[in-house]
DNA sequence: CGTGAATTTGACCAATCTCAAGCCTGGTGG
DNA sequence: CCACCAGGCTTGAGATTGGTCAAATTCACG
């Protein structure tokens, strides 16, 4: 692991062609399920099959829950456009972020377990979501194995995720932190043919402490920080990476600041 | 949840009744695959087969490892006796602990999404695993579909545990950390009938402060204080919790210290 | 332009770490 | 059986990171 820290990695495995705007546009192509299947041999008839079960969207407005804690699982929803936060609630009031999702991730695989989502799921912009209702999916993968298989690496990937969120609340220092994440979203906007140099951050300051377990005035520091040592550019929320050899080392804990 | 934090809970199923001194004599009973299924009825035949995948046994002396990062996947292991933990390791030395696992307990599911092992699992004792050949189990799964549910349910069952401990580990005070860490130590010896107030700790004081990102010190510290509030007796390794309500309110921060 | 929310910045504070010393404890050899 | 040693643990004093509080500034948007 050159890079140490993997928030919510993108879901696709590498060597998976980035997402294309026309992907964008048509049908549920950017579900993490149908994604994950492309390049693993699924025939046509899969295909069809799959999307039958997928091909329930489902909007969600900026601000918007999908689900909240304490809801029956009934599907899992793959991100098709948006970002989304999910987190969970204390005691009335306090809230701790679990993660940013973007399109082509997966939310609800923590309430298979329980059967009960363990957090809310919030839409950070106007958003478009699969359905996956979970019982239809079981179905298919006595079907299709090629389609568990997949299922399971997309779990066992949140496992490994969450272990770099663990290492990362559990063992740097706050520059390191924010680094990271930094790094971390640069990396997933790329996968998406996005650019890993400038992107828009759908969150705001807070929400990025909150995740990092920093305040907001911290987070913002960190930002003066950054720019002052040229590392990137800040325009409100739209950050420019600069100096991206140099935030990987920062993240890395090579560069000390 | 009235208990915030979640560590490594026990991978059985509510209701199901604790394990006897028998089961921990005959045969794999105590595989967490194997408990999994009693429950919810897999018949005779399944069993067997089941049987014979996980028949497989390794011990495996303390201080020694399972595997390390880096090693193919190729097996689930199931604890059928002692104590593990799973760690990562930094640049040269440093090294972040991501969890405590007893008996009854599945390791190396984070592996199945890159199939290489991401840390390194050592036994915290003189321990024994049985061996779960993941292909195998994966072609059992289209022959016995509650196999599969219930595997389901373990990954996403380790899922909300990370959640836990990265919540822990965000949004939680020292006393908090420690206090949580001994309820939730608690509650799993409980589950596998073993007293909820006495119990020997199988880690050393470094090894408790890295987990929860606490120096040695501050861990040696917290004992001494809970010893002054009367919360639980030490005696080296062997913990007494003399007040198990209270410690449970220092957890979930209700009782401020 | 005006208004409230979000962000930035500064000064101070507190929780936790670091460093350093001393203390048990269990194992070993005389 | 006892003394000694090494490793792990405890305790104290001071340093630091990041938090808190407060004020100033900028931004989004009507």
């Amino acid at each position: 692991m050159t890079q140490i820290v993997s928030f919510r990695n993108h879901s696709t495995p590498s060597g998976m062609p980035p997402l294309s705007v026309h992907d964008l546009r048509t049908g549920c192509s950017t579900c993490s399920m149908r994604e994950l299947c492309l390049p693993v041999g699924l025939d046509n008839d899969d295909m069809v099959r799959l999307d039958q079960i997928i091909r329930r969207r489902r909007r969600v407005p900026k601000g918007h829950l999908l689900y909240r804690a304490g809801d029956p699982f009934v599907s899992l929803y793959a991100i098709r456009l948006g970002h989304f936060k999910t987190y969970q609630t204390h005691r009335e009031g306090t809230q701790q972020i679990t993660g940013f999702l973007m399109t082509g991730e997966m939310l609800g695989m923590d309430a298979i377990s329980s059967e009960v989502h363990q957090c809310d799921a919030m839409a950070l912009e106007d958003s478009e979501v699969c359905e996956i209702p979970f019982s239809q999916l079981e179905q298919l993968f006595s079907e299709i194995p090629t389609l568990l298989r997949q299922f399971h690496r997309m779990m066992s990937h949140e496992i490994t995720r969450e272990q770099g969120v663990m290492l990362l609340l559990g063992s740097m220092p706050a520059d390191q932190r924010f680094a990271a994440f930094l790094v971390n979203l640069s990396s997933r906007y790329a996968v998406r043919g996005f650019s890993a140099s400038s992107f828009h951050l759908r969150m705001g300051r807070e929400e990025i402490g909150n995740y990092l377990s920093l305040t907001i005035e911290s987070i913002s520091r960190l930002l003066s920080k950054f720019k002052k040592m040229e590392i990137l550019k800040v325009d409100n929320r739209t950050i420019n990476i600069t100096d991206l050899p140099r935030l990987r080392r920062v993240a890395a804990g090579t560069e000390t600041i």
